[in-house]
DNA sequence: TGGTTCGATATGGTCTGACCATACTGTGGT
DNA sequence: ACCACAGTATGGTCAGACCATATCGAACCA
């Protein structure tokens, strides 16, 4: 054993180095949505990287929502930063549902919190009523389950729109697109497509009154009749 | 303008091809967490495409915590299915305020939408009381702002975890560690640390007491006076 | 029999250099 | 003023090489 010679040894691998230092370059030179970065070639010249760690360190920021890649030439070319979570969180909901990491019943809680505390907030402001309205009534048409679930998740993703914060929109519209079709077979299984529209109602009625604490139970109360199998608690 | 002669171009890349394979081959051979992927020039070779695209698709699936890559050989080395969201957030939610996608006050709301929702889960559950009480008791040996910050995550992560759902913790913590940096902030501004213990005390003893609302209630006014600027609605 | 040493091997990590498809840019001709 | 076309910068992909690491296995020694 002899550990006397000791060196640091790289630890670090070189995407990594390169995802730090466009990191530090964001933070540094305050960029943001819209700006561009260098080109591949060129990032990894300054860098002293080849250019396929440079690659791999884009892949990472693509896939997190942070940068988009357009081929070709001109302003618009390159990697430009862009802020879009949603994209990112839905995949990453995605896979955890489907390795089994996450169960179903953790998302739909998680879709209780979340479309409650928004529910509220927005019952209290008076706000996004007419967009809530819009979204109600587009549902008539829906014939089909998969149709039914469109127009319900655009209900559900309104409610948290009217809070006024983004992650937690974000956070919304992934929960609804990573269990799309879960929300299929709920719909499908249930058959009734009447009580849900009902529930819809009951709450833009409670939100367009002002009512925080009824716009919450109609929330909890129509999550009920869709997930009856989950809320034996 | 000619558009008789389309014919369907290719769209995806080929790192995009990879990655929906590789997520058929978890849900069709339901794979979860543990499970070995093959290894890269092999993926590759079954794939008929280059080890270059099967890394990005890698690199992909690592920074949305799905996998995890170790070199050698033997049975735990190579591609690794993992269940690791809480490490994909934080650097999700690190990156969007960095560039300032986000605002802090979307990320602190998001946290006091969670903390009140865990915080009367608890008090309703009786739950995770002394885990809470171990956090609490081992602020009291911190000096500076940044080991304060520290146990202060460690007491609001653990309120969050007696929630029993992972998404909501991985969500919280994310939140936290996406945010250290304001949170030192917040507290060397302030400079008292006195009322942000008794905070927790408060929310501690509601918890114990089984009393949801009153849980709630502290929560909301413990974050109030942590980021009074942030509450002036 | 048991342990040790050391080469073979499988894995991810990195680099180089090439080629392609795309989309703008600028030039030159009409 | 318009249009056609070559030039060029960009990302996307590929092939092949080499390195570092970690295990495996056989040969060797005690």
């Amino acid at each position: 054993m002899d550990d006397g010679g000791w060196r640091p040894v790289k630890r670090t691998r070189t995407f990594e180095d390169v995802l730090a230092q466009i990191e530090r370059r964001i933070a540094e030179d305050g960029l943001t949505a819209g700006d561009r970065l260098p080109a591949e070639r060129q990032l990894a010249e300054q860098l002293g990287v080849s250019r396929s760690s440079v690659r791999e360190a884009m892949r990472v920021l693509e896939s997190l929502g942070v940068v988009s890649s357009q081929v070709g030439r001109g302003p618009d070319a390159g990697a430009v930063l862009t802020s879009r979570p949603e994209t990112a969180l839905t995949d990453l909901l995605r896979l955890h549902l489907g390795m089994a990491g996450l169960e179903l019943r953790e998302v739909i809680d998680a879709r209780h919190m979340i479309e409650q505390w928004a529910a509220s907030h927005a019952a209290s402001a008076g706000a996004g009523t007419s967009a809530l309205a819009a979204a109600l009534s587009g549902m008539d048409g829906a014939r089909t389950a998969e149709e039914f679930v469109e127009h319900d998740t655009a209900f559900h993703c309104a409610i948290a729109d009217a809070s006024g914060n983004r992650l937690i929109s974000a956070i919304m519209r992934s929960l609804r697109d990573s269990m799309r079709r879960y929300a299929v077979e709920a719909v499908e299984r249930l058959g009734d497509t009447a009580t849900l529209r009902a529930g819809h109602v009951r709450i833009l009625r409670a939100i367009e009154a002002g009512d925080a604490d009824g716009a919450a139970r109609a929330v909890s109360e129509h999550l009920a009749h869709a997930y009856p199998s989950l809320f034996d608690h």
